[in-house]
DNA sequence: TCTGGGGTCCTAGGACCC
DNA sequence: TCTGGGGTCCTAGGACCC
């Protein structure tokens, strides 16, 4: 049977998410910062037609800012994730098989739908708007590929109202014609540039190139896009996300920290952090290992970044042992009267906790329970009570190190004291 | 003053094995 | 003169994605 899959995008999500609650702003142009509010992440339609640039320093924004009247938040990934969830939970309902690509985007098998895929769409589209206040693009197509493309044109044209198919469109190449190499998923900066070289510009011209140029100039990667464009199936649905192999925290300081003792602090929150994501995943790490750097940005002054590593003997998910391994890497690498703007841990060696190696340094069997105890309590008490409730002392207090977050909006969903009062 | 965070896969080359 | 063949594992670097 021929495949048919649809892409699900949530139109500039994080702005999108910020309105849900705040209906106030949907004729406002609505702005949304990275971390540490450094950089414009996610625009709305009218924060992109003020001119406002993607991926800009928010500093060097202010005036586009004031000039436009526009909303501008710091990230609040709690309302981000909890809506992302929510949307998710509709798309599922609404298909047989389902991959979660991303926060904002699902791939959806829309092979067999009754009615046809456009208009089941169409019904996706209204039902995820309904459900949950956020708005979607859904394009169709006979890959990945060819469905990420349909959903740039369902985004770009108005007159798709958000939905476009492009497995009975009459002349899919003309479409092709259309899109810019670079725009094809899959196809970066470096490959655009390769595949220019070539004579492609478009991806109509990317797909009418000889299959093995391809696989030469660009490796078994961009054979699977040339593969994809010709509607061959070449990156599988993905329903169960695989264990994660390496795991990362790292965070921007809100200002620069020169104090080894505030940079083990950071580091162990870090590490703690990460230690969540590990266990929750079922796993176990064999190494950590911490980096820091100063500004990249800074004049002047020379950049220092660093890494080191620690083993983890035997390989352990127990928070405690991966923050003292941690804070000792980040020790070793420290280098005195620098100004450090971010640092980071990242675990890797992972196993599945249920088939661990088994070492001779094990603990008895005592130990093992006492820590799986400790680690257990605090994730009960943290899943009832909020995030942090429980934390290790090494993670900090005061945490003058934390990142900026002047903009943030409540997190409506996920914080009891947060929840939006309605008065009626 | 101020510039994000978290991943995956592929390839080439070296070490090492029989 | 002449210097095998085949394989695995690891790492660093490059490329991509959101």
């Amino acid at each position: 049977m021929r495949r048919l899959y649809a892409l699900v995008d949530c139109n500039n999500f994080y702005a999108s998410c910020e309105r849900v609650f705040a209906p106030h702003l949907r004729e406002r142009p609505v702005v949304v910062l990275s971390n540490n509010d450094g950089c414009v992440v996610a625009r709305s339609a009218e924060a992109k037609a003020a001119g406002i640039p993607m991926g800009k320093p928010a500093f060097q924004c202010e005036g586009l800012f004031k000039r436009h009247g526009a909303a501008v938040f710091s990230s609040n990934y709690a309302l981000y994730g909890d809506l992302s969830a929510r949307v998710m939970a509709v798309l599922a309902r609404l298909a047989p098989a389902l991959e979660v690509y991303s926060i904002d985007e699902a791939f959806l098998d829309l092979a067999g739908v009754p009615g046809g895929a456009g208009a089941w769409a169409r019904r996706i589209r209204d039902e995820v708007h309904r459900a949950t206040g956020i708005p979607v693009s859904v394009g169709v197509g006979e890959s990945k590929t060819l469905a990420k493309i349909a959903n740039r044109v369902a985004k770009k044209d108005p007159a798709c109202e958000g939905v476009f198919d492009l497995a009975v469109h009459p002349d899919p190449d003309a479409v092709l014609a259309r899109i810019e190499t670079g725009d094809v998923w899959g196809v970066g900066r470096r490959y655009a540039r390769r595949l220019e070289s070539l004579g492609a510009r478009t991806a109509l011209e990317f797909k009418r190139l000889d299959r093995d140029l391809v696989r030469r100039a660009l490796t078994v990667a961009g054979l699977h896009v040339w593969l994809e464009l010709h509607g061959v199936e070449a990156v599988p649905l993905e329903q169960a996300a695989p264990a994660k192999q390496a795991i990362a925290s790292s965070r921007s300081f809100g200002r620069p920290v020169r104090e080894l003792a505030e940079l083990e602090e950071a580091v162990a929150a870090y590490a703690a952090r990460a230690a969540d994501k590990l266990r929750s995943q079922g796993s176990v790490a064999s190494c950590v290992l911490a980096h820091l750097h100063t500004s990249r940005f800074r004049q002047g002054v020379p950049h220092y970044a660093n890494a080191a590593s620690q083993a983890l003997v035997p390989a352990t998910d127990h928070p405690p042992d991966i923050i003292r391994a941690a804070r000792a890497a980040v020790a070793r690498i420290f280098r005195p009267g620098l100004d450090y703007k971010k640092a980071g841990v990242l675990l890797t060696g992972l196993e599945a906790a249920s088939s661990r190696q088994l070492s001779l340094l094990e603990p008895g069997r005592e130990e093992s329970e006492r820590k799986q105890a400790l680690a257990e309590t605090a994730e009960r008490i943290n899943r009832r009570f909020g995030r942090e409730t429980a934390r290790f002392a090494a993670t900090g207090a005061v945490r003058p190190w934390a990142m900026r977050q002047t903009r943030r909006s409540p997190r409506y969903t996920t914080v009891w004291d947060e929840l939006p009062v309605v008065r009626a």
